[in-house]
DNA sequence: AAGAGCGTTCTGCCTTCATT
DNA sequence: AATGAAGGCAGAACGCTCTT
């Protein structure tokens, strides 16, 4: 939001000292409405949440430093600070509540945990009085009128995308039904911000895929002097080219052994709704890089990793490892296999599933195999990393035919 | 080691467009 | 008109870096 609207969480208030008045499915209604107004303030603006003070500086400061936008755009961890705060509930009196619009706007930002001093500061800020958000005639001229103020003052894309997003959200507490970013003008002005924020697909060669497969089999050779860490790096590496799963699922995964010496690993995907995962690994002809092959002897050193939840337990901790130590143990293993430090884990999973479309896999294969649910757009916008060479290479061979055709009718 | 902050990855929902 | 594929947007989980 950077210059346009900072959400700052603010403890009042105790927890033992939240009002218990809160209405549970009128909070899930209001939330539902809001969920699209605005993707940095997201985590902040769960009902429930922290105390939130909107301030928007007056036209001509100056916008803020990405990292103070994003303070608060950890959706996955803002529910941690959810019981750590309250609204302060100081009374307004009934001369403040003129109609039922008026009613409806100090309840919702109640509902969001600002405090009346807020909601006041806020309105202040932008130069209006809070009735005076109900009066206007077109909100989205005021946000076209606002973003021409922040292009000028070269504000970047994402501040501007974020500011759109918390005026918004602003206009819909204050009683506009519709949410005012539909707009066609606005919706042209903010076209090339919203695309300057987007991830750029981009042609990249991974061959890194090759090199973890060489760097597995050499560790195999010396498993018995390798470090429980190192152990630890080469199991997950192995499970994530043969399962595609990612760190975080690899982490909270348990297994069982099945017939034939066979591994079955049992974990839960908490992206979208899938629930758990099942993935069976057998014997394969190539030994030393197959997760069997890991597992069986990660497990054989110290059976109590059998055990749910336990699987990473590590001996000179005598706990299991978290998502951090994982991450570092894999990222020794990349260093070996020469991959440069920028790449993440993630990217094992990149290399994996672009080895298989280099390899002709179809794409309901690709797609049961990286259990996506938009697989092709998925696979071509993050993971399929093929460079399109070999395309090209074609492509070029046909036009020389053309030309040597050409040559010999003359 | 734990937690905060922020960029990346990926999904659900909705809309649009093409095909039957 | 019905159906399905694909694209866009917003929300949320994930992964990494940095700080304490």
């Amino acid at each position: 939001m950077g210059s346009g609207i900072r959400w700052f969480q603010t403890e009042l208030e105790k927890p033992d000292s939240i009002p218990t008045s809160t209405n549970h499915s009128n909070s899930k209604s209001i939330q539902q409405g809001n969920q699209r107004s605005s993707s940095s303030s997201t985590g902040c603006s769960k009902l429930g949440s922290a105390t939130l003070v909107a301030v928007i500086p007056k036209y001509g400061s100056k916008p803020s430093s990405s990292r103070e936008v994003r303070r608060c755009s950890s959706p996955g961890r803002a529910h941690e600070k959810t019981e750590t705060s309250s609204p302060t509930r100081r009374s307004i009196g009934s001369k403040d509540y003129v109609n039922k619009g008026e009613e409806i706007f100090y309840e919702i930002i109640r509902q969001r945990r600002l405090s009346d001093d807020a909601i006041k500061n806020t309105i202040k800020g932008l130069g209006r009085t809070w009735r005076d958000l109900r009066l206007i005639q077109d909100p989205e001229s005021e946000i076209v009128k606002y973003v021409t103020h922040l292009q000028q003052n070269g504000s970047t894309s994402n501040n501007i995308v974020e500011s759109v997003a918390a005026l918004a959200l602003l206009f819909k507490v204050s009683g506009f039904k519709e949410v005012p970013t539909q707009g066609k003008e606005l919706y042209q002005i903010m076209k090339k911000h919203r695309a300057a924020i987007k991830k750029v697909q981009k042609e990249e060669s991974i061959n890194s895929l090759d090199n973890l497969l060489k760097v597995l089999e050499n560790q195999a050779k010396k498993i018995d002097d390798l470090a429980e860490n190192a152990s630890m790096g080469c199991i997950i590496v192995s499970i994530m080219i043969f399962s595609v799963l990612r760190l975080a699922e690899v982490m909270r995964a348990s297994v069982e052994q099945a017939e034939n010496g066979s591994w079955m690993i049992n974990t839960s995907t908490q992206k979208g709704e899938d629930g758990g995962v099942i993935v069976h690994f057998r014997k394969s002809r190539h030994i030393y890089t197959s997760p069997v092959f890991w597992l069986s002897t990660w497990i054989n050193k110290c059976r109590c990793r059998l055990i749910q939840n336990n699987l990473w337990y590590l001996t000179k901790t005598n706990k299991p490892a978290t998502v951090n130590q994982g991450s570092k143990a894999v990222h020794e293993i990349m260093k070996l296999a020469n991959i440069d430090i920028s790449y993440t884990v993630t990217s094992i999973r990149s290399s994996s599933i672009t080895k298989q479309i280099a390899i002709g896999a179809t794409k309901q294969q690709v797609n049961r195999f990286t259990r996506h649910k938009k697989g092709p757009a998925t696979m071509a916008r993050f993971y399929d990393k093929n460079t399109n060479d070999e395309l090209k290479e074609r492509l070029a061979t046909f036009k020389r035919r053309s030309l040597a055709n050409k040559k010999v009718n003359s």
